[in-house]
DNA sequence: TTGTCGGCCGATCGCCGACAA
DNA sequence: TTGTCGGCGATCGGCCGACAA
């Protein structure tokens, strides 16, 4: 998928390698992330972090829930070629790759009201002003249509209205066929960036499933006097 | 799944040789059958019949699509061991095997009143007075909740009522739900069945795809006048 | 006996401004 | 500026008997 917006929907979070870059590969850390259990063989010694280059680089997105991930093929690099000095050492390029050029992208995470069934989408006024096509403030509503492609190139659309009082951007038509094509609820996120050739894009991102990881709705009780 | 189940999912027109049954094998027959092309070697000689064992037998549904298929592995018989006076050959056996004995079951095509959304599903007079249980008609509407497991195992409920003039079954409340999940078109077919427990299955037999393979809504032009 | 239709009623969808955080 | 709510109008789902094949 296109690098740009796998890296809107991945967040600034995530930085990637350059390709070519050295890398320093930590088994054992790769190992503690993996779902399963990794068992390492404990007659021989296994090295706690490995020289590697980076020698291809696949951006990608899960073709049923939209996650993006990546493929990074490492080549070890026997320890006499280590060069410490290489500018290609990851620790030094982060951040300054020839991708820094970051077109106009906005993520908003998506509220009760924004997931509801029979509700629609509050645009924040900095996402429709600077990443929506420019609406006509003149026609009374100012509506137009947005259209957007995902990950997969799919396209969808949206009616834009910018209505109420106060006035503010809302997205409805098109919204909750969206909201439920993409099995969203609220917590998860959602990322319009607009490309270079000026399409606009849409991606998401899904909230963390895992234990701790959301603390937006506490439960109660966490006051409670039984220590 | 269930063998009784499985032959009624399947029609009376598909036979499966009993276990340990002596079979013809045609290996170009299967060929044709299969969905891609299969090259024989041409240089060596391949023979038109294999006999084979049916060394094991298993009677599977798709996980999906609720289609059923079975899985028979055959072993090849060295010619000297052939025994045409054998009993088991297939040829011989076919319907006299010990399942013969068939649970009452009913099979009826779903018509456009079937499979619309918002509609019931006409229930045939023999179907709801031989398979469904015993209704209770002095009540004013007669009415019941029947209950069918699917190939999995799921339990599915459907409304049973028997209203109207003239009088007729129908199932309402669950019918639309089963359609939709089951993605039934007009043209399936629907099959429900006693087992020996008293436990009511349901089945389905999805209409064939292929080309020619439904005659049910011609197309028109059919009679035009240009040859 | 049963396939199709129109009627009809209730549930849901989804657009709206009010209001307040 | 924007999250949530109640209102309410349009649409849809789905149950019904009439009617006819």
């Amino acid at each position: 998928i296109d690098p740009q917006l796998w890296h809107a929907c991945a967040g600034s979070m995530v930085q990637i390698p350059p390709l070519n870059s050295t890398v320093f590969y930590f088994p054992q850390g790769h190992a503690e992330h993996s779902l399963g259990s990794v068992n390492f063989p404990s007659s021989s010694r296994f090295p706690p972090l490995i020289f590697c280059r980076v020698s291809s680089l696949k951006f990608l997105a899960d073709s049923e829930t939209d996650e993006v991930y990546a493929k990074i093929k490492l080549v070890p690099i026997p320890a006499n070629e280590i060069d410490f000095e290489d500018n290609n050492l990851s620790l030094n390029s982060v951040g300054s790759d020839s991708e820094s050029e970051k077109p106009a992208s906005f993520a908003k995470t998506l509220t009760q009201s924004d997931a509801n069934n029979g509700g629609g989408f509050s645009v924040p006024r900095y996402c429709a002003e600077t990443i929506f096509p420019r609406l006509d403030y003149t026609a009374d509503p100012p509506v137009q249509t947005v259209v957007a492609k995902d990950v997969h190139g799919e396209i969808w659309k949206f009616r834009h209205i910018y209505r109420g009082t106060p006035r503010r951007h809302l997205l409805t038509t098109g919204w909750s066929t969206f909201v439920n094509q993409k099995k969203l609820v609220a917590g998860d996120s959602i990322v319009f960036l607009r490309a270079q050739d000026g399409d606009l894009c849409v991606g998401i991102r899904r909230a963390k499933k895992g234990i701790g990881g959301g603390n937006e709705y506490p439960s109660s009780g966490w006051n409670s006097n039984n220590g």
